[in-house]
RNA sequence: CGGGGUAUAGCUCAGCUUGGCUAGAGCGCUUGGUUCGGGACCAAGAGGUCGCAGGUUCGAAUCCCGUUACCCCGACCA
């Protein structure tokens, strides 16, 4: 049988990122246009990515509530910029009631027309700031820190697997505040758990900063975000923080007796990723030969295949592999495993061949395998083989059986740092300051990567390089030396570079 | 919404130009056997309203008309 490989991301890298989908059983298309059917290895990964989260959020105070999937049409009117930016991708609910017509199916039974039409939720503030107007009347109400999981709909004409779908899961954070400068601090400190996220556990390496103008939320004062770069070197944005002021308290009337006993308008943020983040982990890891998941969020840590060609081999094997997942399984635990025990799978398919096996698991991107044989039975060893170094290369043999539970906890680590390691070495070897905007169109085509250029801070100039170039601005980073210069496009002056670069 | 394309087995597709009698292949699936340290092989088998509706014809997957859905490119996308 011919091997059945994957395309290449040399060749060709769009269909490369949708085999690894399609291959690895993360997602699939659903009869729904737009929609995918997150299947379990791709939903086990959003499971763990939640559960990290979901810890960390706690842990900066928060607490999880529930909102809503429809909201009053009129309420997005509230609010002008969220209307204007959300209104043409509104899924609307306009009936309540369908009526079964014999033979033929089913159609929208037109007397139940509904007063108020609902539109299906592209994001919450507005019915979430609706509700806080109960709940917020004085300063000792605040601040409210509460975040959500759910799902949202944005009608968009395009869409791909994880990366932009018209129905996707998410988390969003609104917070409410008695001061514009803790509104502020929050912002900034979602930020740094969506960072501290991106490059701990899903091992991807961020710039964080400020979204232009153009660039920003609809109905936030500004944005800040994550932004990752993929393998093409094309930017994803991963997450971003809203910081909202007042705009949302004033659209919805949220007002609050200050310990002045003035009334004032509470200030709020909101925050939140996606499973547009799995998308970017694919992007971020994967290679050839498959799916490469960082041990953190990796569905199954350790994959033992044991291998024999008659039954007594097998049995043989068998139990010494079940014997070393029962070793692995009690390691001591610790939060690197994601709050969990370290997942491990024995594969007993012994049906298949063995190659057949390694590369079935190299393509679902378990982080590490074990393969034990008649040969390692006889000298009590096994060999272990690191999906970071696919085929014969990253394989260990020999290992001695009594070492290989701490042995395999040590290169998940180690597996964990070097996925980093190599991620942001990538990144920063494609990160360029660039001076002639020239010499920006000719290198933004190819190689591509990130620029970093000074802009005169203006609209008109980002709205004319991103039509000339198809390059947006996706950051205005924090961590860059302030270098005053001159706008790569009209010359007038600029405080600081900017990340320059396409994206999804 | 514009431009192009596709619809045949679970999946990928051939067959259509030039109509023909039992509609094919590969992969996958089932059964049996041989294999087994990097994508094994043999044999047998199951599986089809040829998108839907109409027309032409002795005869339609194939030609004509209509229709629906989906895909690609563009428009769109914080």
């Amino acid at each position: 049988m011919a091997a059945e490989k994957i395309s290449s991301r040399a060749q060709d890298y769009s269909q490369w990122y949708l085999d690894i989908v399609n291959r690895a059983g993360l997602a699939e298309n659903s009869d729904v246009r737009g929609c995918m059917v997150i299947k379990p290895h791709g939903y086990t990964i959003w499971e763990r990515i939640q559960r990290a989260l979901d810890k960390m959020f706690k842990d900066t105070g928060h607490v999880n509530a529930y909102f809503p999937l429809f909201i009053p049409k009129s309420f997005l009117a509230k609010e002008e910029q969220m209307a204007e930016g959300f209104a043409k991708e509104c899924a609307v609910i306009t009936h309540y009631r369908l009526k079964a017509i014999p033979g033929k199916g089913v159609e929208v039974d037109p007397e139940a027309k509904l007063d108020e039409e609902l539109i299906v939720r592209p994001t919450s503030e507005t019915i979430i700031w609706n509700t806080y107007k109960n709940w917020i009347q004085s300063y000792r109400d605040l601040p409210l820190l509460i975040n959500q999981w759910a799902n949202v709909v944005r009608w968009e004409m395009r869409t791909r697997l994880f990366l932009r779908t018209a129905e996707f899961l998410w988390q969003e954070g609104h917070t409410a505040h008695a001061t514009e400068a803790e509104a502020e601090e929050e912002t900034h400190k979602m930020l740094e758990v969506y960072r501290k996220f991106a490059e701990e556990w899903m091992a991807m390496p961020v710039l964080t900063g400020t979204k232009s103008e153009g660039q920003k939320f609809p109905g936030a004062v500004y944005t800040l975000c994550i932004e990752a770069m993929m393998q093409d070197r094309k930017a994803l944005q991963a997450g971003t923080s809203h910081f909202l002021g007042q705009n949302f308290a004033k659209a919805f009337n949220v007002q609050f007796q200050s310990k002045e006993s003035k009334l004032e308008y509470a200030w709020a943020t909101s925050w939140g990723v996606s499973t547009r983040l799995i998308g970017g982990l694919i992007m971020t890891h994967s290679d050839d030969q498959g799916l490469v998941v960082p041990p953190r969020l990796a569905p199954i840590h350790v994959v033992i295949c044991p291998i024999g060609k008659n039954p007594e081999e097998q049995k043989a094997t068998a139990e010494v592999a079940d014997k070393l997942a029962a070793d692995l399984i009690a390691l001591p635990r610790d939060e690197f495993y994601g709050y969990d025990t370290i997942t491990v799978k024995v594969d007993r398919d012994f049906e298949k061949s063995p190659g057949f096996r390694f590369n079935e698991w190299e393509l679902k991107g378990v982080p590490v395998r074990v393969e034990i044989g008649p040969k390692d039975l006889a000298s009590n060893a096994c060999v272990l083989a690191r999906r970071d170094q696919p085929g014969k290369d990253g394989k260990q043999m020999g290992v001695p059986l009594a070492e290989a539970a701490t042995k395999i906890d040590a290169l998940l680590r180690d597996i964990q740092k070097k996925l980093f390691e190599k991620a942001k070495a990538f990144r920063d070897a494609n990160m360029h300051q660039i001076d002639s905007y020239d010499d920006f169109k000719k290198k933004i085509e190819a190689p591509g990567g990130f620029f970093l250029a000074h802009w005169d801070g203006t609209k008109e100039t980002e709205e004319k390089i991103a039509e000339e170039t198809k390059a947006t601005i996706r950051c205005i980073p924090f961590n860059l030396a302030k270098e005053e210069g001159k706008c790569m496009v009209t010359g007038n002056p600029s405080k600081q570079r900017v990340v320059f670069a396409k994206s999804y």
